[in-house]
Parts: structure tokens; C-alpha cells; sequence
RNA sequence: GGUCCCGUGGUGCAGUUUGGAGUGCACGCCGGCCUGUCAAGCCGGAGGCCGCGGGUUCAAAUCCCGUCGGGACCGCCA
């Protein structure tokens, strides 16, 4: 049916008769006797001469066979690739008319977003995905060629599984063979890859689709890729080297070149430098340690757990009173008790609504720790230590963070993460940072105990570190991984601090502990979210431009209407009735 | 569960602060002209429940309340 792709013709091509198919892009008419049709297909455009009157609209699916030839001299399109040649003495075959399409295709125009899914179809056809799309294939060949280099085997897992109560909230699929139950569908294929391991599979690997019930945001769906990783006989470093080689592997085949990676950071240390476990390091910024400075303060909103504070060059210059005081306002709804918001003037002194509080030495040593200068802005939060990293690091983004696709692509390792991320108010106990499964850090693994043994104090508890580390690029946390607990004896006391019994842990974990019984080698493994690295890498801010049929921030599609109702035939076989909405 | 922004011919916007006739811009669409254009050009034309509902007012796109839809974020996402 055709013989060539529009965008594939170049000066080689020139005399060549060549039979395209495609959908009409734009059309510039001269009358009865000459038009010029740009035709588009996968590939990109191309221009065809039409001697005569022909009924071409916008979009009209066409057959169209002529000679490439090149362009009379002047009449080059340098914008176009294949600007040097057009297609001449065409015969066009109308295959398929087309109605005026409810949007512009054209790049030119910012189409609403909702617009864009009802019509995906119609936006697909559209540069930017095309573009996207193709990368996002490229990537996936990448990584999968990179994974199997190092002796990775592609291994499907199921969708239809067994709901575990940890974690994200399930999707969950009715049972029609056994009315009343419920499949979960995987928030990760977690428990099969060790399975896999216990297998004797070595290396796995598998870009597997995940599926988690929880709000979506602009870089989460509730279904998204992710290639899962998982190797026995490896450590932690074995680990990240082979999930290092896949994401340069990705880079590499986007931008040309393979990015370095930055030095690992502990989790610690992006905690107090950045206020986030996956810090975006492309601009400054970073939190200043003020807490030695007011231990002895009088001034009392100062007299907390922890004093931090961020400079931002010359906002004091550019912000208004009342944005300063819709920071103090945002400070306030992600937690803070307050934000105190200092300028540097011209002179050197400091303004600020609690100057007044604060001695002479103080405010100096403000300064002199932030750095600040004339037309900086110092923003303090004091507080307990985790609310005052928490409530700097989303200032910092807020005010400094660059545009996705500027500053270059910075991936980093954050390692070294706590094994619990809290005490549980209610039990006592503590709370798991990651999944149960994750090997201590050996030198903390002692002081957590065996077996029977006391519970340690929360301060050992919450200082004990996991074998568990983030790939993280521009701040956008690309995913995670651990090595894995294979020793029985190590298993029983995580369970036994986390209040999990031999019962509950049976009943929610059994098939895996039965499976470590038979002869568990000690593995490792690791994630990371195709659709995240392809928007980085594609320099877009939502991952619903990287995915062909995404849904809305409410969970709906708006081509397709999904979620919708299901008859009640279909409800009763399953065993099932709707209750009325309250 | 919460905070914030947006909703105006098919598309993208201005108009909303300070209420006064659906007033405007660009693109598209329809018709005409046009033999080297390329986001073609020129002339003419059609096209509006200002998301929806209620309220205030002599008068509402504009102010208030509610609701629906979209987006960003906090919580949530082991």
C-alpha cells in the first residue's frame, strides 16, 4: 500500500516514484490549479504538489503516489527535514474524510488538558507524543537489552494475586468461582521475585505494570511500569552497579551521552541538607544548621529541638510583604508553628517581624551561617527536627526549584535509610520504613537483638539503619530497592519488634517464610518507575505525557468514561451488591 | 480528608479587581479570490445557556453560596 514514510525522503530519494499514505497536516491552496498538501505520518512530514483541484481537509486519510524531486531553488524549508524535496505530480486517493478535528494538531497550541484524553486519539497523532512515545520504546529496549547483557532473565509474574495488607491500598478484583473473594492486583511483583529467587532464577527481571489505589499527582498514575530487578548471591553495591548500567544505558540511547552519577548520599545527610530522602540537587539552597546558635535564646519561638534555615539569593529583592506573608500562611498548613522570614539590607542589618527578639550575636550569626547577603531572604522554621527538614525542603523546592528540563540530568543514590521511619503512638512499636523483608544494616543488625530479647529504646530503634537505598534524578524519586532478610533468626525479631506474631506473619506471609525454609540464597533487588525516567528524560513535568492513555488526577478517563457501573447480572455472579451512596 | 488555581463561540485567550446590552483578539470552520506556498495570503460569513444550580441587585461573565469538571500541592503512596 505504500513504499515510503514521509518524513524518510531526502535529496537520495530525488526521481524516485513513491507511494505515501497519511493524514492531510496542512493544506495552502492556489487556486483551482496548484496546492501544496503536507502529509503526515509516524514519521514526520513531507510536502506534496498537487496540480488541480482536489477536496483535501484537514485530517483526511490519503493515498498518495508521485515523484520526489527537489525543490525549485528559494522554495527550500529549512524547519522541515525533508525541506529540500516535496513530491510532485501526485494522484491522491481519499481513504478515509475526516471531520474538522475538535482541536488544533499542531504543535502551536496548549490544548486543555481534559480535551487532550477525550480525543487521545486525535493527540496522539500530535508531535509531542509521538516524540514521547518513541522514546519511551527506545528506553524500554534499552533497559532490557542492558539488563540481559548482564545475565537478567525477563520472567512474567501474575496480575491476579493475593492481597497483602501492607502497604499501598490494593486494587482488588471480585472471585466469581469463589463468590465472596477477592484477588488484589500487585502494587509490585515483591513477593514473586524473591519466590524466584528461592527458585533458583538467578537474575530477574521484568518491566512489570504495578497497580496502587492512592491519589494521583503528576508523576503518579495508579497503574505504571517499573522495571523490577531482583539477584541472588549479590549485595547491595552488586545491585545498584546493575541498575546504574540500565538507567545510563536509557540515558545514553536519549541524549547521546552517559550522565554521571553524583556521590552516594546517606539518607541523613539529604535529610539535613535538602529536607527530602530525594533531594534535587540542581540548584543551592540547602538547609543551614542554626540549632547551637539559639541554645541559650531568650527569644522563645526559637527555644525548639531544631533551628534550620534556607537563603534564597536576592528574594528579599523580588518578594513582596504579602507573598512573605503567604509563605509564613503555607509554612503554617504543611505543619510549621511559624516561618520567620528575615531580609538583608543594603547596610547589612537584618529586617525582620522578630528582630526585635534577638540580640545582637544572634542575628549575626543568622547571616554569617546562611551566607546572606543585601537582598537575600533567610527563612527560619524552629520545631521538632523532622517537621523543620520537612517544612524547609518543600520552601526550598517551592522557591528555587527549576524547570524540569533545565540543569541537566544530576542521579544520585540515597543510601543508608532508616529501618523504621517512627514509633507507632498507639502500639509502641515501631513503624517500617520499607517492606518487612529488609536486611538491617550489619553493623546496627546486633543492637536490634535476637530472637525473645528485650525490645532496645527507640532512640537504638529509630537510629538502626536498612540495607535499603533510593535511585533518585532531579528530585523525582525513580525508585527503591533492599537487600532482602534470608536468615530465619533475623526475620523472627524484625516481625517480633514490628508486633507482627508467628500467626499474623504465617497468615499474611506464610507461602514466602515456608518458601525461605526449603533454602533461601541471600538476595537483593530493586525498582525503578519507567514512566518517571522517560518524563525526566523527555524533560516533560507529568508523566501523563509519556503514557498513551493516562487517566485524570480523579482517577477517570475521559475517553473511554472508565470506572462505570456494571449491570447487576454481572454483580450478582460475582456475589456482589452495591450499597447506596451516602 | 485538606489548601490553592482554572472553567467565556470548535481551539487558545482578554474581559471578572471597580456589576451596566455577549464587547474583543488570534487560530480554526464555511464561501469567494489566488500557479511556489510552508503556522501561505487577501475579502466576506457563520458560530455563545460566559460549566451547572441557587442567591444578592433595577441590572451578574463579573459579587456571594453550593455543585460538577480539569490542574498543582499537603496528607496518602511499606
Amino acid at each position: 500500500m505504500r513504499s515510503d514514510y514521509c518524513g524518510d525522503l531526502g535529496v537520495d530519494d530525488v526521481g524516485r516514484k513513491v507511494t505515501l499514505c497519511g493524514w492531510v497536516a496542512r493544506r495552502r491552496e492556489h487556486g483551482a490549479s496548484l496546492a501544496f498538501v503536507d502529509l503526515r505520518d509516524r514519521s514526520g512530514f513531507v510536502q506534496c504538489v498537487v496540480d488541480g483541484a482536489a477536496d483535501l481537509r484537514s485530517e483526511y486519510v490519503v493515498r498518495v503516489t508521485g515523484t520526489v524531486r527537489l525543490r525549485p531553488e528559494g522554495t527550500e524549508n529549512p524547519a522541515l527535514p525533508t525541506g529540500a524535496v516535496e513530491v510532485g505530480q501526485c494522484t491522491v486517493e481519499v481513504l478515509s474524510a475526516a471531520e474538522p478535528p475538535p482541536f488544533p494538531l499542531s504543535e502551536h497550541v496548549d490544548v486543555d488538558e481534559n480535551q487532550r484524553l477525550r480525543y487521545r486519539y486525535l493527540d496522539l497523532r500530535r508531535e509531542r507524543l509521538q516524540r514521547n512515545l518513541r522514546l519511551r520504546a527506545a528506553v524500554n529496549s534499552a533497559v532490557r537489552t542492558a539488563m540481559e547483557r548482564q545475565g537478567f532473565l525477563e520472567l512474567e509474574t501474575p496480575l491476579l494475586i493475593a492481597s497483602t495488607p501492607e502497604g499501598a491500598r490494593d486494587f482488588v478484583v471480585p472471585s466469581r468461582l469463589k463468590p465472596g473473594s477477592f484477588y488484589a492486583l500487585p502494587q509490585s511483583p515483591q513477593l514473586f521475585k524473591q519466590l524466584s529467587m528461592v527458585g533458583g532464577l538467578d537474575r530477574y527481571y521484568q518491566i512489570a505494570r504495578c497497580l496502587r489505589d492512592e491519589d494521583l499527582r503528576a508523576d503518579r498514575q495508579f497503574e505504571f511500569s517499573q522495571l523490577d530487578v531482583e539477584a541472588s548471591f549479590v549485595d547491595a553495591v552488586d545491585i545498584r552497579r546493575f541498575v546504574t548500567e540500565a538507567v545510563l544505558a536509557a540515558a545514553e540511547t536519549v541524549t547521546g551521552e552517559r550522565p554521571s552519577f553524583l556521590p552516594d548520599l546517606t539518607w541523613h545527610e539529604a535529610m539535613e541538607r535538602f529536607g527530602s530522602d530525594k533531594p534535587d540537587v540542581r540548584f543551592g539552597m540547602e538547609l543551614v544548621e542554626l540549632t547551637p546558635l539559639f541554645a541559650s535564646t531568650t527569644f522563645n519561638a526559637f527555644r525548639a529541638p531544631c533551628v534550620k534555615a534556607i537563603r534564597e539569593p536576592q528574594g528579599a529583592v523580588q518578594r513582596s510583604r504579602k507573598q512573605l506573608d503567604d509563605l509564613v500562611e503555607q509554612a503554617k498548613r504543611w505543619g510549621a508553628k511559624g516561618l520567620v522570614w528575615m531580609r538583608v539590607e543594603s547596610d547589612g542589618t537584618v529586617a525582620s517581624p522578630v528582630a526585635k527578639f534577638l540580640d545582637e550575636s544572634e542575628l549575626r550569626g543568622i547571616v554569617e551561617a546562611t551566607g546572606a547577603e543585601a537582598g537575600d531572604l533567610v527563612l527560619v522554621v524552629a520545631d521538632e527536627r523532622p517537621l523543620v527538614r520537612h517544612v524547609l525542603g518543600l520552601l526550598r523546592l517551592n522557591l528555587g526549584r527549576p524547570p524540569v528540563n533545565e540543569g541537566g540530568l544530576h542521579f544520585l543514590w540515597v543510601v543508608d535509610f532508616p529501618l523504621f521511619e517512627g514509633i507507632d503512638p498507639e502500639t509502641g512499636g515501631p513503624v517500617p520504613a520499607h517492606h518487612p523483608f529488609t536486611m538491617p544494616h550489619p553493623d546496627d543488625l546486633a543492637g536490634l537483638g535476637g530472637p525473645g530479647e528485650p525490645v532496645p529504646p527507640a532512640d537504638v530503634l529509630l537510629g538502626a539503619r536498612s540495607q535499603a537505598y533510593d535511585l533518585v534524578l532531579n528530585g523525582w524519586e525513580l525508585g527503591s530497592g533492599s537487600v532482602r532478610i534470608h536468615r530465619r533468626e533475623v526475620q523472627s525479631r524484625i516481625f517480633e519488634l514490628l508486633g507482627i506474631g508467628a500467626e499474623e506473619a504465617q497468615r499474611k506471609f506464610g507461602f514466602l517464610l515456608d518458601a525461605f525454609r526449603y533454602g533461601a540464597p541471600p538476595h537483593a533487588g530493586f525498582a525503578f518507575g519507567i514512566d518517571r525516567l522517560v518524563a525526566l528524560l523527555a524533560g516533560e513535568e507529568n508523566i501523563r505525557e509519556v503514557i498513551a492513555f493516562p487517566k485524570t488526577q480523579s482517577g477517570q478517563d475521559p475517553l473511554t468514561n472508565a470506572p462505570g457501573e456494571i449491570d447487576e447480572r454481572q454483580l450478582r455472579e460475582l456475589g456482589l451488591r452495591v450499597l447506596p451512596r451516602t
